[in-house]
Parts: C-alpha cells; sequence; structure tokens
DNA sequence: TCCTCTTCAGACGGATTGTCTGACCAGACG
DNA sequence: CGTCTGGTCAGACAATCCGTCTGAAGAGGA
C-alpha cells in the first residue's frame, strides 16, 4: 500500500543541518539560511518542516520566549547510525559483516581514512580487552603497529 | 512536490532476495516463494516489480524462451554500496569517515566483525601500496534511475 | 476449437512530501 | 484605542511514488 514513512526526510535534512552546523535558532534565521531569495511562503515551509521534526522528536522547540527557538535533539551521528542500521537491518540480515568489508574492500578509501580506521579499532580492541579480558588468545591476526 | 524516488523499493527489494537466494527464475517461482497463499493477482504484483526493476537495470529479463527468466543484474553487495553512499553523501558530505568511525565506535560490532575488519584493512592497505591508487573522487551529482 | 498460462498495458487508491494559504494572536507605535 | 507588523498554527494542495489489481492479447497444448 505505502512505502515505509522515511524517518528524516530530504527538505528535513536541510533544516537539520542548519541546526547541526548554526546552533539553536528561531525560524526566521533558518529560513534566510536555506532561503536567501526570501519568499514569505517559504517561511511556512520551514515552519511545517520543523513541526514535523518535532513531531519525529528530532529537534526541540523552546516555547519560553515569544518567537520559538529551535534546536537539534538528534545528532548527525546519531542519524547516521539509524541509516547504517537500517542497511544492516534490510540487506544483510542484521549483520553488520558486509558493510564493513564493503567499505574497506571498496576502494573508496582514502590512505587518511585507512589511518583513522587502524587507530580506532587498535583503541577499540585495546579497551576492549582490558574490559573483559581475554580476546587476547584470539589474536590470530598479526599485529604490526 | 514529490519525495526523492527510491532506487529500489522494499517490495521490489523483497524481489530480488529472491532472485540472490535461488538464482535466475521466471515469475511464477518467484511469486511462489513470495506469495505461497497463491492468489492470482499477487501474479500480476510480481510481474509489475519485475518491470520496474528491468526499467532501472536492476534484473535481466531472458526473453528467449516464451516464458522469461529473470536474474538479478545487481547484486546485494552493489545495493549495500549504494546504500551507503547516499549514506555518505547526504548525511557527511562524501566522506566515509564518519561511518567507518560510527561504525567502530558503536558498541554494535562484535569480536568476530572486529577481527574480520583489521584483517581487511591489514589486507587493503598491503594491496594499495602496491597499486598506488589515489582514489579521492568527489562525485556527486548523477544517479542512475 | 477451447482452455490454460503467460505477457503487457494501464488504472487504482493510499500515503508521503514539499509547498503554500489563510486564520489567529501578541506586541509596538502612532 | 486602532492599526500594523511579525509570529504561530491548522489545514489545503498538487505531485509524485508504491503496492496492488484488472483486463486485453497471445502462444501453445489437449
Amino acid at each position: 500500500m505505502a512505502r515505509t514513512p522515511q524517518d528524516v526526510t530530504d527538505a528535513e535534512l536541510a533544516v537539520l543541518q542548519v541546526l547541526w552546523d548554526e546552533g539553536p535558532l528561531p525560524i526566521r534565521r533558518i529560513t534566510d539560511t536555506l532561503y536567501p531569495s526570501g519568499k514569505p511562503a517559504q517561511y511556512a515551509t520551514v515552519q511545517k518542516l520543523l513541526e514535523r521534526l518535532e513531531a519525529k522528536g528530532c529537534v526541540h522547540r523552546d516555547r519560553t520566549a515569544a518567537i520559538h527557538v529551535f534546536s537539534a535533539t538528534l545528532g548527525r551521528a546519531e542519524l547516521v547510525g539509524r541509516r547504517l542500521q537500517a542497511v544492516a537491518e534490510k540487506l544483510c540480515g542484521g549483520s553488520w559483516t558486509p558493510l564493513l568489508t564493503h567499505l574497506v574492500q571498496g576502494r573508496r578509501l582514502s590512505d587518511q581514512d585507512r589511518h583513522l580506521l587502524r587507530q580506532l579499532i587498535q583503541d577499540h580492541s585495546r579497551h576492549d580487552r582490558s574490559r573483559h579480558d581475554d580476546s587476547r588468545k584470539a589474536r590470530r591476526g598479526k599485529e604490526p603497529s
């Protein structure tokens, strides 16, 4: 009957990006940023988008002042995670492994990325090892740092 | 006006999954797999989905026989990549780094995954060193639908 | 010939999304 | 006080898109 509703829509995302970049803002500021042309109808558009974002719990609306001030409650990273999870669940049966292999195997990584990644992995492993002890015996991989 | 059209829809994905799992099939087989109830109208549904998938270039239709046989041309991994890229472009300005950090930092990885990842990274580095590839493409824009 | 199974073309209704219009309200200012 | 400006709020709106279904046309066997 109907496709699964998108958690955050493209136009809504544009609003969120502004909030992410510039912090809490009243509607007027957001509108000016998004539509420098500044037609009056678009103000209402942003209004509606914010209303829907609020309904979805993605932004917080501060109503204390006469002019409401909006701030993002859903972080960029959070949304990234949500989307990644959606991909994993729908396409990989919930497993992250295919995502990882794809990301790393694909020729899309820059040297920088690769470096960062290696560091992350190392940190993560170390943490983990110290936390619930020994996955130490599982290191059949070689480790030239 | 209209939301951005999804490259592969949920119902279409279901059809693709069947093709991925069972290889080339005629419509009837797909329908039986998806709708064991077997009402006649759903046959046409699958038909339409396949038609749209063909239009999008996701499946190949072998018309040589009287009864057409469909096979997936878009692989699962390919679709994963496409979705990941969409996430990266829309949310991270095209950079993969946030995706990676999120995946690794999040406590979602199993030991196995982490291990695999380390191995992948290593292989990738080694390969890359010999291939000398500067893979920094800022490809935005076109999207074949 | 008749019947079955297929393909093909199109219609449908529901739902979402992005946009816009109008009513309503608060405060500033003459 | 009366008006004007700028804000909020509640809907209407068209344009798709998605999933589904109906009906016509064709090929082929019993």
